[in-house]
DNA sequence: CTCAGGCGTTGCATCTTCTGCAACGACCAT
DNA sequence: ATGGTCGTTGCAGAAGATGCAACGCCTGAG
């Protein structure tokens, strides 16, 4: 809507690849190197854009700092942190807490496994959509004309044998998903990692995070990991009830 | 630079204190509300900033991703990152990683205390700068104008009493810090906590990280920590020597 | 049930501001 | 030395951003 601003912030993910110099840019968006320049001067006075002493460009630190104050207002993550803590105390497995937001699935919250084999994950990186626990849970509860026009949308990457394969599989999974109230990742994604999921509901019953439990083959079988879905589920009601406003806070006063 | 571009991105920042509708945007920023409407409009396609289920702005989740690849771009992380899981290993404390950038010091790398008692720290925070360990390296390998006006332009929070009390103290400290090359804070930034640092050179022998080993009194006292100097120095000489090419990667062919 | 007030949104005419050009200076390598 | 590349600046023209006023929607009060 803004030429000026939306040049600005494609130089962003530009950046993102990888340091760049003036012309790169310049070419990249398609603008006179001084257009470039005065549009990553801006950038600049801002922190997006740090200029390192070979004189290129890369993202600058300002951009830790917002990301990391823009999770901390996310309330959810707040009412959940505790309780993801606990969670991770009586099972010893990863735990993850993760939002939907414009057509991605992202962790905003993790507590580390207490086991030496830990599985890679970072907070604010996109999820696997089509395979993750919490992604089958998140995009469940779209409304289905959407649920339906981003399941077709979506790639589908085979990452391992048990990746879901196509839109139709999806939407089928997302189903059955719906249907149980909980999901699963078995492999799908990683070929010795197994997950399990469980929906955060707001008052309105709708789904606004999703948490799940995940540990490698090596530590616990699929089958004992399911066993624990009960707890997963027992502490994601936990989160929904305080997030509504149904379960008063202990340790507040009356 | 360009007025849009700095209208635009001023948003940020505002929208970082918290979820923000139309009208208080525009008056923040000082222009009509229509004007804000469109920053917005573009931001949002970016996906910088979310509309919430209001209707109120909020950062989003793009940012994240960004803030991730620009730290996933920085190879001093990545060289480091073996090497303080490793230290982490040997003693069980909390490791850092830091980077001096625009005035500000900040979190690139962490791993997790063992112990139960953690400290709180994110990674991309901007770090205490005037107390913490990792600042007093970097800062003090400034060149000597720059290190000055930093340091009088800074403010001098007293987090506790044996906090750096202001900026004729901390070019002092400083000093010692650049003379020795090691240095620690030992309770300025929490009543509790204290920290062990060391620098990471580049080939030219300029600072260009440094990491550190916190502990709370309760896990160590400051003399144990202390007795770990000589191993996080090795450390960082380690990731030094990898970082400036002298040290062939292990397990890099030949 | 009505009506006022607040909020987000749109089209438009005006004018601010951004753009591309060309020229300059610095730096590197030939 | 010198040709080339790259970042930087001033300027005139043109493109695009701005503020205004009006509209529709919702909410809450009378």
């Amino acid at each position: 809507m803004s030429q000026t601003v939306d040049r600005a912030l494609s130089i962003l993910p530009l950046l993102a690849e990888g340091p760049a110099d003036l012309g790169q840019v310049a070419d990249r968006l398609g603008v006179h190197k001084s257009t470039a320049l005065r549009l990553l001067r801006t950038l600049h006075e801002h922190g997006l854009v740090y200029r390192q002493s070979d004189q290129r460009y890369r993202l600058g630190a300002r951009l830790f700092a917002l990301a990391q104050e823009a999770m901390e207002n996310l309330d959810i993550r707040e009412i959940a942190h505790p309780h993801l803590v606990r969670l991770n105390e009586q099972c010893g497995h990863t735990v993850h807490l993760a939002v939907y937001e414009e057509q991605e699935v992202l962790y905003i919250d993790k507590v580390e496994s207490r086991y030496p084999v830990r599985m890679y994950s970072r907070i604010g990186k996109p999820v696997a959509i089509t395979v993750a626990a919490v992604a089958k849970l998140l995009l469940a509860d779209l409304p289905e004309p959407e649920r339906r026009a981003l399941a077709e949308q979506l790639d589908y990457p085979l990452y391992t044998a048990r990746s879901t394969p196509h839109a139709e599989a999806f939407l089928k999974e997302l189903a059955t998903v719906r249907e149980q109230g909980w999901a699963t990742d078995l492999g799908g994604h990683e070929e010795s990692i197994n997950c399990v999921a469980a929906p955060v509901r707001g008052a309105d019953g709708r789904v606004v995070a999703a948490m799940s439990v995940s540990a490698p083959n090596v530590v616990v079988t699929a089958e004992e990991l399911l066993s624990l879905l009960p707890l997963v589920r027992r502490t994601a009601d936990a989160i929904s009830g305080e997030y509504s406003g149904r379960t008063p806070v202990k340790g507040t006063l009356a």
